[in-house]
This record gives C-alpha cells, structure tokens and sequence, in this order.
DNA sequence: ACAACATATTGACAGATTTCAATATATCAA
DNA sequence: TTGATATATTGAAATCTGTCAATATGTTGT
C-alpha cells in the first residue's frame, strides 16, 4: 500500500473549504466562478484549492473558453472507498 | 452536514505513520509498545497519533495495568464511508 | 515506600498548509 | 490590437502539524 498517495487523497478531504466544495460539486458541475460566489475565499485560493483536489482525482476540471467547469470525479473517490472497505475488523488476537 | 468533524475524520487519515497504524491494527488488538516497535517515532508522538486517532474514533483503547491496547473503531470507519457514499455523481446541470 | 516500566503531557522547533495581494496567462469582444 | 474578463501562478505572512527531549502520571513488583 502506498502510504503517501493514500495519505494526500484524505489531505485533500481534510479542508473545510474544499469539503464545501465537493459538496456543492455533488449537485453536478460547476463553473469555477459559482464555485467562487458561494465560498468566501478569494479566487487564488480557489485555484489552490481545485488543484488539490484535481491532484487527487476526487475532481477533474474541463476548460470551456475562459471558464473552468469542476465536476467530481470517480477515481479519488474509488480510492478512498476501496481503502475504507479494506478496513476490515479482524478479531485476531 | 458538519464540515469541521468531517476535515478532522480525514485529517486523522491524512498521515502517513497513521495509516500504518491503521494498516497494523487491521491484524486485530495491539500494545502500544507493539506499534511503538513497527513505526520509527518517539513514544510521545506515537501517543500523540493515537490520541488524534482515538478522537476520530477510528481506533479505540483499552487500558490494562500499565499498557494500552489499540483497536480499529467501527464508528469512525463508518463516518468516513457514510461520507463518501453520499458523493454520488449526479447528472444535474 | 521505592525502583522500574509504560504511557501521557508539555514545551519548543521545523516544516507544511492556508490564505491573500500582486501579477501572469489565456480567451473573448469590439 | 486593445480592453475586459476568468483563471493560474508567485511570493509572503500567519497558522497548523509532526516531531522530539524532558518531564509527569500511573502501575507493578520488591
């Protein structure tokens, strides 16, 4: 198991900011300047935010013009539920 | 949906020494002298990991004269995997 | 009570993370 | 081409996190 990719796909969900991001994200996609209107971060911090979570594949981003259309992604997801699911509680001693 | 506990839960999955914590409490109940033994850190940042893992309720612990023993917590595993599940892709415009 | 041991807490430091202002890049419209 | 707009990058400051040494607390055996 590669314990710093699976360690930077939780840092990615381990922000508030980027949370409310995924949430709103859930509705589907999403211009980055909606994204903007209902977060109160400033757009550079917006930008640094997305990247990470692009990092992590939890989302992907497709350029329209000059916008950027967020939407969530399967793969980071997969990820972090195939690690939770290998979770299992063992009763060994 | 409460953003501040759902950052902490990741937050608390966001180390790398605490994925091998967690990783080694899957073979079931340890000593904290057993994990002290596997991870290459202090015993005082090893209390510091548990104590984070414990407040997630990811790990629990059970005192027994002078040791600690340390367990996978379903509680935890189960935010963490009711989160995700609730990340459904939807096709909403 | 005292010594030995396991774990927790405190305090300090280095490195990482979040944030914003300023600036750069890219696209569109006139 | 020029100006306006959307997003990304850079650089710097404040805060947070992981870490260890030193110390405290709690337990066991003598």
């Amino acid at each position: 198991m590669d314990y710093k990719k699976t360690a930077n796909l939780f840092k990615a969900l381990a922000d508030e900011n980027r949370l409310q991001i995924m949430e709103i994200l859930k509705d589907g996609e999403k211009c980055a300047c909606k994204l903007l209107e209902a977060l109160q971060i400033s757009q550079p911090t917006l930008s640094h935010h997305m990247k990470i979570l692009c990092d992590a594949e939890l989302v992907s981003g497709r350029k329209e013009g000059k916008w950027m259309y967020y939407s969530l992604s399967k793969a980071g997801i997969k990820n972090a539920k195939t690690y939770l699911k290998e979770l299992k509680i063992s009763e060994g001693k």
